[in-house]
DNA sequence: ACCTGAACACCGTTCAAGT
DNA sequence: ACCTGAACACCGTTCAAGT
């Protein structure tokens, strides 16, 4: 995106950014487990304690990592919610995006909501994640407005229909739940049936 | 639970034992975080190597951490889903319990459902985690029996429950949820709502 | 059989010093 | 202004050696 290179002697313009992006590599093909900064800055070709000059600490790192894939997960539940008809039909699919998203990077999924970065001054993943549940929001009031929906409070609903298909899943990448269901077609199957049955739940009788 | 005790000359009987009470003590006020096995011989009054003849690593006693935190999970379940009548109010019940649970916890939740460990010749979690989806399906059976629940796959309703309790029990825990949300008396309603609507999509319409 | 102490390869973080 | 290299206090793990 930054567009002009013409010295040819290297060293990073956008350390930042490439850091962010070695970082990112590393999470999705290692985990978080063994996660160090000292691999990150090997990654990128720097010393290990040039980290230092762009985020305070590895939490700091960490944190930003986490943002990227909370706008990430924003903008696949936004795009799966605005290319539906009914409100049924966008709560099925939504579904299906977020556990999908969910697992194809199940390292950042549990960075992003193992906490194992917390606040500390910064106010941590809380505003992320209330822009996640906005979308849910959003979803609900589209269907008060066809009255699809029980007389409820909609941010009660929203967070009805977020902590389910959040709970499969976290269950599915936690891999609590049966081998079978890693399995993506089992997976599609389950996420839809648990969104039928938030529909049942949260539709007028 | 082993009784004798007359030599007044210290020194573990049975370290395994001390090792796993110190870590639990550990996991419970330091979080997961900076979790160390030197901490955990230290508090135990050990040497820092003295664990390795009772675990074959850090992770083996992380595994054995975390799969005495599914039996308290189970045995809470258990008997949440014991007390009560009617299947609804048993669901009710046990989402209670469930948040309750994960957020008394919080760095033994994050251990067990994280997947910071994860099987590599031993089994995992994946027993632990099915004994507990027998809960949801006994509970589930219970309502076939006096005929309150939809005509579906048991195992899927049992799913849908579990999944959408522990959504809730995982955004709480991991602070995603609004700070008001972190207030008992907010989740213990936030819960019941949730419950509720389980039952609103399992029932006989 | 169970535990210790030294040893090794790693980490996160800091800081003087270089360009 | 940005990066490096040495340094420090920690970790997980191993292994000879002690009782």
């Amino acid at each position: 995106m930054t567009g002009h290179s013409t010295t040819g002697h290297y060293h990073h313009g956008d350390l930042r950014n490439a850091l962010l992006q070695a970082a990112g590599k590393l999470l999705r093909e290692q985990g978080i487990v063994g996660f160090s900064l000292r691999d990150v800055a090997r990654a990128a070709g720097v010393s290990h304690a040039a980290p230092y000059r762009h985020f305070r600490d590895k939490a700091a790192l960490l944190r930003a990592l986490s943002g990227l894939g909370f706008e990430h997960l924003h903008a696949a539940l936004t795009e799966a919610a605005a290319s539906r008809r009914g409100p049924e039909q966008i709560l099925i699919e939504v579904t299906r995006v977020y556990v999908h998203t969910v697992m194809q990077n199940p390292g950042m999924t549990r960075l992003m909501f193992g906490t194992v970065i917390s606040a500390e001054g910064d106010a941590g993943n809380a505003p992320a994640a209330s822009s996640i549940l906005e979308v849910f929001l959003g979803i609900i009031k589209a269907g008060f407005a066809v009255g699809a929906f029980r007389d409820r409070d909609p941010r009660e609903l929203a967070l009805v229909a977020w902590s389910t298909m959040h709970g499969l899943a976290m269950l599915a990448v936690g891999e609590v739940v049966d081998a079978k269901y890693k399995d993506m077609k089992e997976l599609d199957a389950l996420a839809r049936t648990v969104a039928e049955n938030v529909i049942y739940g949260i539709s007028r009788s």
